[in-house]
DNA sequence: ATAATGATGCAATGCTATTGCAATGTTCAT
DNA sequence: ATGAACATTGCAATAGCATTGCATCATTAT
C-alpha cells in the first residue's frame, strides 16, 4: 500500500519522505477539497508550516491543485487529470456548499468556453459555483 | 453632477453622505475593479476602515459587487446590471490580467450554464478568467 | 432641546499566507 | 566510513487583509 503512495510521489518527481507519504495518504482519503487548517487538524501533531510547504511542493509538481473561489481560504485537492509541473489542467469546475461549507471538485464538468473581447487572451480559468450540495439538499 | 451621484445613492436607499458621494464618484471614474488599497490611495486622506465600511454598505445595497478570483485581495466594482439588496446579478465574467494585475468586468459576457451532478443546486457563480488583457497584449 | 439613530475615526485583533534561519536528515563521491 | 552538498523539517517572526469594539460626531424625529 505504502508502495503505491510512494510510487505516486516518485512519478511526479517528488522525494517520498515520511511526511509526504502521510500527507498524500491523507489527501487520498478526502472526497472534498481541504484547507491547510483541515489538513493540520486531520493529521497527527505536525508543523503547520511544513504542511504548507508540502502542499506547495505537491502543487508545483502537479500532484494537487488549489481552489480559491471566494471562501476566504485556499483549499487543496488531488489532481484528477494528468497535470505536470508546467500545465495545470484546471479543467473542472468546483462547487462550494453554502450549507456544509465543503468544496467539491466536479470532475465530470468541463470549464466552459467563454468568448472574450478582442485582444484578451485567456490563460487559466477559475470557476466556482456556490449553492447546496447533494448531501445538504432536502429534496 | 453631484445631483446625479446623490440620486444614484438614494435610488439604492443609501444615505448620501459626503464620504459616500466621494467614494461613488471615484468608483464611477474607474474602468477596472479596484481594491480597498486602490481606493484608499486614490481618494484624499481618509480613514481606511470607513472606506471599507462604505464599500460594504454599497455592496449590501446592491450598488457594487466584489470579485474574489484568487488574486489574494478582494476587488470592488460598480454593478452594471440592476442589482438589489437581495439579489446580486453576478451575471458577467471577470478577467484578471496577469501582466498589469488589473481586474476587469466583462459586461458583455454571460455566466455559462453548467450542468451540475444530481441534487446539486446552484445559487451563485464566480468565474474569473486569468490571462493577458487587451492593453497588455502585444498583437 | 433632547433622545435616538446613523456615520465616522481610531485602536486593536484575528487569521492566512509567507519568509528566514537553524537543525536535522539524506545522498553521494572519495 | 567521512565529509561536502543538498533537501527537508521545525520554530520564530512578519506582512497584509479583513473585521470588530468603542467613542465621537452628525442628523433626524419628537
Amino acid at each position: 500500500m505504502t508502495k503505491d503512495i510512494e510510487q505516486r510521489l516518485k512519478n511526479k518527481n517528488i522525494n517520498p519522505t515520511a511526511m509526504r507519504l502521510l500527507v498524500l495518504d491523507f489527501l487520498m482519503q478526502q472526497n472534498t477539497a481541504i484547507s491547510l487548517n483541515d489538513l493540520e487538524k486531520g493529521m497527527g501533531p505536525s508543523d503547520r508550516i511544513t504542511l504548507y510547504r508540502t502542499l506547495k511542493t505537491f502543487e508545483e509538481k502537479g500532484l494537487v491543485h488549489h481552489i480559491d473561489g471566494g471562501t476566504g481560504t485556499t483549499k487543496y485537492a488531488l489532481c484528477l487529470e494528468e497535470c505536470d509541473s508546467d500545465h495545470h489542467h484546471d479543467l473542472h469546475v468546483h462547487f462550494y456548499c453554502n450549507n456544509c461549507k465543503e468544496t467539491f471538485c466536479l470532475p465530470n464538468t468541463k470549464n466552459p468556453e467563454i468568448t472574450l473581447p478582442k485582444k484578451f487572451r485567456s490563460e487559466e480559468m477559475n470557476l466556482v459555483i456556490k449553492g447546496v450540495c447533494d448531501l445538504c439538499n432536502p429534496d
